[in-house]
DNA sequence: CGAATTTGACCTGCGC
DNA sequence: GCGCAGGTCAAATTCG
C-alpha cells in the first residue's frame, strides 16, 4: 500500500495518466505507483471515446479493425494542446503489444527556446540565456508521450538514434532513470527511460518533443513477419518513435498531462493537432497490421488481461 | 579518433 | 529559506 503522499508524489513526478473510466485497473506511474484515476474529472464520454482518440493520436483511422478498442480499456485523456506539433507517436513495435497511449499536451503556446535564440556557439551564453528564460517564465515542456513496455532491455530501439545525456536515481525506485536526446542536430526530442520498480520487467519510456527529421535507422518496412518483431512495421515504428524491441510482450501508451491542462474532447482538435506523418514516413499498412495483431493477439483489452501480468495484484485491489 | 556513455555537479521547481 | 527530487550539463572515460 502506498500512502497518499506517495501517490501525490507519483502524480507530481510524471503526471502519468493511465487507467480506465471504471478503474478496472489502477493508474500506473513510471515508478510503479498506482494512481487514483486522473480521469476522475473526465467525463465518461471522454473515456469512452478514448479509443478513437487514441487512434486519432496515431493518425490512423483503421475502421477495418473494429475490435481494437483500446479506449474502452485504456481510457486516457487525449487532449493535445499543441496543434502545431505533430506527434511522433510511438506505434506498438511488437505484434503482441497492446498499448494504452497518452500524450502530454502542455504548451498552449509552445515556447521554442531554440528558435528564439541565435545559433550561439558559446555554451555559457546559452546557459545564461536559458537561465534568463527560466526565470522569466515557467519552463514549458514539449508534449510528452509515455509508454510502458514489458521488456528486458532498457533502451528500446525505435528507429531513431539517441544519445544518453544523463542518468538519475529515482526516488522510491531501485532503478535509475536514463535521459536520452535525439542525436540529430536541430532535433530536440528527448526521452526518458526507466523501469517500474514494482515490475522490473516493465520499461517506461517517455518521449518529449517532436522529431524534425525522418528516422535515420528506418529499414524498409516490407516485411510484416520478416522482422524480428514479427509483424511490426519498422517503418511505422520509426515514424512514431516507437520502441522496436525484441522480447517485448506488451506496450502501454499513456498520456501525460499537465495538471492544469483542461480536459477536452479527444476529437476537439484531433484533425489539426495530430499529424504523425508530418516528419516521417506515413503510416503504412503494416502499422495497421500491427494494430490488428495487437487487437487479436492480446487479451489486455478484455478484463484485466495483460495488465494483470503487469500491474501487481495489490494495485488492482486498491480501487 | 570520433562518437557514445558515465557520472558528479549544478540548476530549477516545489513543498514545507 | 531550506531541503528534496527531477532534469541538465559537461568533463572524463569507454567504445568501435
Amino acid at each position: 500500500m502506498h500512502t497518499f503522499m506517495e501517490r501525490k508524489e507519483a502524480l507530481k513526478m510524471e503526471d502519468y495518466v493511465m487507467g480506465n473510466s471504471n478503474s478496472s485497473f489502477c493508474d500506473y506511474t513510471g515508478n510503479g505507483f498506482p494512481l487514483q484515476s486522473v480521469f476522475d474529472s473526465c467525463s465518461e464520454d471522454d473515456n469512452n471515446n478514448f479509443s478513437l482518440g487514441f487512434m486519432e493520436l496515431l493518425g490512423v483511422q483503421d475502421f477495418t479493425c473494429p475490435s481494437f478498442d483500446v479506449a474502452q480499456q485504456v481510457p486516457v485523456s487525449t487532449k493535445m494542446e499543441s496543434p502545431e506539433q505533430g506527434f511522433n507517436l510511438p506505434a506498438t513495435p511488437n505484434s503482441s503489444s497492446v498499448s494504452s497511449a497518452s500524450s502530454e499536451a502542455i504548451n498552449d503556446e509552445p515556447v521554442k527556446v531554440e528558435d528564439d535564440q541565435e545559433e550561439e556557439d558559446d555554451q555559457q551564453k546559452n546557459k545564461k540565456q536559458l537561465k534568463v528564460k527560466k526565470t522569466n517564465q515557467k519552463r514549458q515542456r514539449e508534449p510528452r508521450f509515455a509508454f510502458m513496455t514489458k521488456s528486458e532491455v532498457d533502451h528500446l530501439e525505435d528507429g531513431y538514434r539517441w544519445r544518453k545525456y544523463g542518468q538519475k536515481a529515482v526516488k522510491n525506485s531501485p532503478f535509475p532513470r536514463s535521459y536520452y536526446r535525439c542525436t540529430s542536430t536541430s532535433c530536440n526530442v528527448k526521452k526518458r527511460v526507466e523501469r517500474s520498480f514494482t515490475d522490473p520487467s516493465i520499461v517506461v519510456t517517455t518521449y518529449e518533443g517532436q522529431h524534425t527529421h525522418p528516422s535515420p535507422l528506418m529499414p524498409r518496412p516490407n516485411l510484416v513477419g520478416s522482422t524480428i518483431n514479427s509483424g511490426i512495421s519498422a517503418g511505422a515504428a520509426a515514424a512514431f518513435s516507437v520502441p522496436m524491441q525484441r522480447n517485448t510482450q506488451s506496450h502501454y501508451y499513456y498520456q501525460q498531462q499537465q495538471q492544469q491542462q483542461q480536459h477536452q474532447h479527444p476529437f476537439a482538435n484531433s484533425s489539426s493537432s495530430l499529424n504523425f506523418g508530418h516528419n516521417g514516413p506515413s503510416i503504412d499498412s503494416s502499422f495497421l497490421h500491427e494494430r490488428r495483431l495487437c487487437t487479436s493477439g492480446q487479451s489486455l483489452l478484455k478484463d484485466h488481461g495483460l495488465l494483470q501480468d503487469i500491474i501487481p495484484s495489490h494495485m488492482l485491489k486498491e480501487e
